[in-house]
DNA sequence: TTATGTCATGCAATCGATTGCATACACGGA
DNA sequence: TCCGTGTATGCAATCGATTGCATGACATAA
């Protein structure tokens, strides 16, 4: 029942030529040292007996597979799917294919999962996962594997990387609120094992100082996973740590949402009595209520970026120059949670 | 810079064995025919090198890639990253790694991205794309590449194929609205050339006369597209043509948020004046107000069950009984959006 | 001691495509 | 007619691992 596979030995012999002359009649850009008559001929045999290259052997002789391995933490994290798409969408133009893995941010899963996609000889690896340091990645890349990250960095190495300014998103956010009259921002910071979490809290005091915001300790908590249950944990505990505040930055679109929800439960209006943003600009972010004010991330475009650095990469000159980090600018986007503060100026609760 | 790949060329040199007998040594099923002491020589030999097989040149030989190809409608539709960690789940610890590639449900695309598959040699592959009608996946199907496919079936083949019991969620859903007192109840149905738009369909009319509800073709209005612009056009739609209805059933969830927030905006309250139900229980779904009433289906588990038929299909023994279909039960959660018909009953709007 | 059997290991073909080099043929000029 | 040049095509090695078969060593039994 198996049908047998068509290989240029067949066409071969077909059309009576050897085996060479079928393969570089079939590569265009071998193809112009073949006799049109003949190259017409072979082209028509493959076509009629559906020849299909095997890019298996290709690739034991040439080294290249045409796919490349994308390493997330988590593809049910709504912010990769777009990302993904965006990667796909220059690769497959190309020819191109991608092996996707999770990685759930574990080290050893990371190690072993870096295994799988070069034991299967990817051509490169976009690599998207945020654990900070990493000496497998940089020791692939060393070995000669192109690499480019997304969203994080691997310090002191020559790896492209592909980032969001968050910094700027953070910056802007915190003028945001400060333009509304919010004087005590407290913040919610992520998981500081995650660039994304460090990141943010690091930017959050940086701009509160340009901004002669005062910092005060004890309005900053720091989640330790992004999810909604912290969110609200974390708001629970500013609450109920008796501090003042009237407005809450949120390292991103769950911790807020959860937060928001803590509030409700308290019987807390937001924004009409503190102020809430996100950060990232999740999908489905509109249906809920009240909408989030956060900032927007250019997830499809990072994918993009990402693959079209790693595509140079692949078939790079020796004198391309690759650029060392690309930043992606992002947006603020203000919906309905955040307000001015209330008229009595902060109180304590 | 580039270090050269270590092979079993390579521990031969170094131990002074021929490559076969290391190549026997390193398989875990051959190595008992191979002394202890040279096996255990190799093995360390192999260690200390650091060598990694070469799964292209292994896969040449044996026509297998311990790979196998995903095929998606869309990443970024939430019921599928649940669906690829369930599969992962499977995969991952048997050494296979995953190809996933997007259709966007567009037959050209399915057909060029089934080659790109195949072309890399997959050994199997999830189809859990819902066109309907799918000549080029019954025919790899054919050719003897192992099949699986996901929530839905290709007519007239031998195809494994794993879905959800869609027929009794559209029938408990309806049972639950009837009992909630709802005698009108309207429908708003997902596109038809995808089988869950139309699978869901028919369930619906199925249910409703298997329990003597009067279905009102009026009631019924098919989206084009599983998204909430769409449930709310068709939400309107329904209420601008004068119908009287209490309750709407509808194909998603997607479909129910834009019929719910449609609601809103006309100044109807959801459930108290009319209810409205979803079906997937996509995530994030309790963070929207009111919560949902929806059918929960068990994405996670339905990639787990395709990932393990399709294992049973590439290893299987001649005689092994490949179940044709697998129906996996869904379960009814009753949130805020569904309530008891309104005191008056049924009024016209 | 020889025959027989067993078991470990080596040999070489194989998978399918690519590619540097060799060869053969055509054509043009002297 | 002969040589030179160019170009179309063939030849064969190669990529790295797998595997059927051959071989050789050693042991046991006759």
């Amino acid at each position: 029942m198996k049908k047998k596979r068509i290989t240029l030995k067949d066409i071969a012999r077909e059309t009576g030529v050897h085996v060479s002359t079928v393969s570089r009649a079939l590569d265009p850009i071998e193809r112009k040292s073949i006799t049109d008559d003949v190259a017409n001929r072979i082209q028509a045999a493959a076509e009629r007996l559906g020849y299909r290259p095997n890019r298996i052997a290709a690739g034991l002789r040439t080294n290249r597979t045409m796919t490349v391995g994308v390493m997330i933490p988590d593809i049910t994290n709504l912010v990769f799917p777009p990302i993904l798409r965006g990667i796909e969408s220059v690769l497959e133009p190309l020819g191109y294919a991608a092996i996707i893995v999770n990685t759930d941010s574990e080290r050893d899963r990371e190690v072993r999962l870096l295994d799988v996609l070069r034991d299967r000889g990817v051509d490169g690896i976009i690599h998207a996962a945020v654990l900070r340091s990493d000496p497998s990645i940089a020791r692939a890349a060393q070995d000669g594997l192109p690499v480019v990250t997304l969203n994080r960095k691997v310090e002191q190495s020559t790896i492209p990387s592909v980032v969001n300014d968050e910094d700027a998103g953070i910056c802007e956010m915190l003028r945001h609120l400060k333009e509304l009259g919010h004087t005590r921002i407290a913040h919610i910071a992520g998981p500081q094992e995650l660039s994304t979490g460090q990141l943010r809290l690091s930017a959050f005091r940086k701009a509160a100082d340009d901004q002669a915001i005062e910092v005060d300790e004890a309005l900053i908590r720091v989640a330790t996973r992004f999810n909604e249950e912290d969110g609200a944990r974390c708001l629970l505990e500013l609450l109920d740590g008796g501090n003042v505040f009237t407005a809450v930055l949120c390292a991103n679109d769950r911790l807020a949402l959860g937060a928001i929800e803590a509030l409700r439960d308290r019987g807390i209006d937001c924004p009409g009595q503190i102020s809430v943003s996100g950060f990232n600009d999740m999908p489905l972010l509109d249906l809920i209520r009240p909408k989030l004010t956060t900032v927007r991330i250019q997830q499809y475009e990072a994918g993009r970026t990402a693959a079209k650095l790693l595509m140079r990469l692949v078939n790079s000159a020796e004198d391309d120059a690759i650029p060392l980090e690309t930043v992606l600018p992002v947006e603020l986007v203000a919906r309905e949670s955040t307000a001015p503060v209330a008229a009595g100026g902060p109180s304590s609760r």
